[in-house]
DNA sequence: GACAGTTGTGCAAACGTTTGCAGCCCATTC
DNA sequence: GAATGGGCTGCAAACGTTTGCACAACTGTC
C-alpha cells in the first residue's frame, strides 16, 4: 500500500535495452535524439514507455540550472482582475512545459521581498510581476541580477524593462471625453495610490482629458485613496462630498473604487446616473451586472497575461534582446452608470460637442 | 553585466570558516543544528550571511525527495470564487516554506490528467484539487499512488478522502426554507452538472427542502445546466420558461447561474424580486452589488483554502493518519433578490410558516 | 590498403546537498 | 591511569541527470 512504486531511472531503461544511460538520455532529449541510431532510439523509447519512465526534474535542474518554472507575483488574489491574467499566463507557459508558481503579496513590501527571495531560491527561470510600484526596489534588484522578468498591469519609471500594460493615460482621457460629450462640466476624481503607475497615469489621463475638453481642474473635487479597494473608494468619495462643491460625475481609478462610490452615493441619497454619473476602470468580470451597470475602460486581462508570458519566454530563450514594452489599447465601455448630467436638464445648456 | 554572480555553496562557506561542508549543512539545517558546537555554528551562520548563501533547492530535493511544493488544480481561474481559495492556500503554505504551483484545467478531463502528470513529474509533495468529479479517475489514481491530496469545494463518492467542502445539502435546504417562509410555493431550480458533487448535492438539498416545506416537486420547473456558468444558467432558465408553468422563485445552483437567470428574466420583462425571486450559491465577491443584490449562501472561501492547506500539511508530515473530511457550515445571506411572491399579494394567501 | 573523415556509443565527471558511519577528543568513572 | 562513553566533526557515497571527451566502427578516397 505504502509502497510508492520505486522510481525508475535512466539506468533502468539502459539496463533493460542494453545500452548506456547516456544514450538513453540522448534519445529522450529532443535536441540530441538525432545523435543516436533510429533502431536503438526506438527500442529506448519503447522501453521507457513500457516502464513508465518519468524524468527526475530535480536532477535535470541541478545539472542544467533551469527549473522550467516561472514565478508570478500578484498583489491580491481576491481581486477578480488577476484571475484572468494568471489564466492567460498559465495557458501559454504550460504549453512550453513551464510551471507557474504564484505568490500573493497583499501589497506589503516585506512580503514582496520575501516572495522574490523565495523565487530566487527556487531558481525560477523568470518572473512576472504585477506588484510593481513606480519606483520599486524589487524590480531594480531583478534588473541588476539579470533575472528575466516582465511587468504586467503596473509599470515602473525605469526604462528598458519588459512590460505589458494598458495605455492608462489614453484610457483616462477617453473617460473624461465621454463625460464631457454628455455635458458634464464638474467631474470629480477618486484617485488610486500615486506611487502605482496605474494610479498615477490614470490621474494624468484625467487631467489631460479635462484640458482637452477645455475644463478646469478643481482640486476640491479630487481625493486620493491609499489602495485600489472598495473601502478606499468610499472614503475618497466621502472626502469629496465633504468639500460641498457641486459635481455631476465622478470617475474612479478602478472598478473597485467605483463600487465604493456607489455606496457613498446611496448613503447620501443620490441616484446614479440620474444625479451623478460614475465610471470605473478595468472592466473586471461582472461589471455589467452591477447596479447600475458600470461604465468602465476595458483592459483585455487574459491577453495581458498571455502576452506577458510570451515576452518572458522570449527573454528566457534569448536574454540579450532589447526590452519589449507592450502597451495595449484600452477601450471604453459605456453602460448604465453614465448619463446626461442632472444640471443639464435644469439649466438647459446645450451639449458642447 | 551578464555576470550572474557565481552561486555560492556549502563548500564555499566551509572553506571560509575552515570546516567541512557537512558541518555547514548541519548548522544551516534546523533539525541538526544542535549537533554542532555553538562557537562553530555562530561562525558558520555569520559567514553564510556574509556571503549571501542561498541553498540550491534542486540539490536538496534530489537528495531528500521533497520538493516543498504543492500543486493546486482549479477548473477556472476566471471564476472569482477561486481567488480567495488560492489566497488562503498560499497564506498557510508559504509560512511553512512551501510553494504553490497552480494549474487551470478549464473543466476538461484531458487537461486535468496532464496537469496531475506534470505535478508528479515535478514531485510535488501534495495536491489540492478543486476539479473533482463525483467519480474521478484522477482522484482514484492519486489514492492508489499514495499521493497526499485534499479535495476542496467538490468532493467525490469515494470514502476516506481528505476534503474541505461546504455542507451543500444543508445549504440547499436553507434556501428552500427561506423561500417557503416568504410564501413561495412554485419554486423552480436551475441545477448545475450532476456529475459534480456541488451540482448534485445542492439539488438534493433543494429536493429535501421541498419535502421539509411540504411542497411537491414539479419536474417542469427543473432544468440542468452543463456547466456552472452564466450562459448555462440562462439556457436553463429559458428551458424552464418554455414549459409555461407558473413559478414565483427560481433557485440557481451557483451565483453565476443566478446571473444568467437575471438575464433571462430581463428579456422576458420580469422584475426581480417583484415578479420572481432569485437565489444563488457561493456568495462570490461583489454579489451584494448585483442588480438586485443577490440572496445567496455564503461559503467562507478563504477558510476553505486555509483549512485545506493545513490538512494537506498534516498528511504530508504524517501520511498514516486517517482522512479528514471537513464540512463547513453554510450560511444564508438574504439580500434584495428574494421577497414576498407576487402570487401572494394577488391571492392573499397567508404565509404558512 | 592506409588514411582521413564521419557517425554512433560509452565513460566519467559534475551539479550541491544530506546523512550513515567512523573516528577523534575530552570528560567521567572506577 | 586505564577504560568507558558521549559529544563533535570529517569522510564519502548517493540522489538522477547532462555533456565534453575519447574511442570504436564504419565509409569513402586516393
Amino acid at each position: 500500500m505504502q509502497t510508492h512504486k520505486p522510481r525508475i531511472t535512466l539506468k533502468d531503461i539502459a539496463r533493460n535495452v542494453g545500452v548506456h544511460s547516456s544514450t538513453v538520455s540522448r534519445v529522450l532529449n529532443p535536441d540530441t535524439r538525432k545523435m543516436v541510431t533510429k533502431r536503438i532510439a526506438d527500442r529506448v523509447i519503447h522501453a521507457s514507455e513500457q516502464l513508465g519512465y518519468r524524468p527526475n526534474t530535480f536532477a535535470q535542474s541541478l545539472r542544467t540550472n533551469r527549473s522550467y518554472t516561472v514565478g508570478v507575483m500578484v498583489p491580491d488574489l481576491t481581486n477578480p482582475a488577476f484571475g484572468p491574467i494568471i489564466k492567460g499566463i498559465d495557458n501559454v507557459l504550460e504549453q512550453s512545459g513551464y510551471g507557474v508558481i504564484v505568490a500573493n503579496t497583499d501589497n506589503v513590501l516585506e512580503k514582496e521581498k520575501r516572495s522574490v527571495d523565495k523565487f530566487h531560491e527556487r531558481q525560477v527561470d523568470g518572473l512576472i510581476i504585477a506588484t510593481a510600484r513606480r519606483l520599486d526596489d524589487v524590480v531594480i534588484t531583478c534588473l541588476e541580477e539579470g533575472t528575466p522578468f516582465v511587468l504586467v498591469v503596473r509599470s515602473t519609471i525605469e526604462k528598458g524593462v519588459n512590460s505589458v500594460v494598458s495605455d492608462e493615460i489614453v484610457g483616462g482621457q477617453m473617460i473624461v471625453s465621454h463625460l464631457a460629450q454628455l455635458g458634464h462640466k464638474k467631474i470629480a476624481y477618486v484617485a488610486g495610490p500615486q506611487f502605482l503607475s496605474t494610479g498615477f497615469e490614470r490621474y494624468q489621463g484625467y487631467l489631460q482629458g479635462l484640458k482637452n475638453a477645455g475644463l478646469e481642474l478643481d482640486e476640491d473635487l479630487v481625493a486620493i485613496g491609499d489602495a485600489f479597494t472598495e473601502e478606499e473608494g468610499r472614503q475618497a468619495a466621502i472626502m469629496i462630498n465633504a468639500n460641498q462643491k457641486p459635481f455631476t460625475a465622478i470617475v474612479a481609478a478602478n472598478d473597485l473604487m467605483a463600487l465604493g462610490c456607489y455606496d457613498e452615493l446611496i448613503t447620501k441619497g443620490l441616484k446614479c446616473p440620474d444625479d451623478v454619473s460614475v465610471v470605473g476602470y478595468d472592466d473586471m468580470p461582472f461589471t455589467r451586472h452591477f447596479n447600475p451597470p458600470l461604465t468602465t475602460v476595458h483592459t483585455p486581462l487574459l491577453d495581458v497575461g498571455m502576452q506577458a508570458a510570451r515576452i518572458l519566454l522570449e527573454r528566457i530563450w534569448k536574454p540579450e534582446q532589447p526590452a519589449h514594452a507592450l502597451k495595449l489599447q484600452p477601450h471604453l465601455i459605456v453602460r448604465g452608470s453614465t448619463g446626461i448630467p442632472s444640471s443639464f436638464s435644469e439649466t438647459g445648456t446645450k451639449v458642447t460637442n
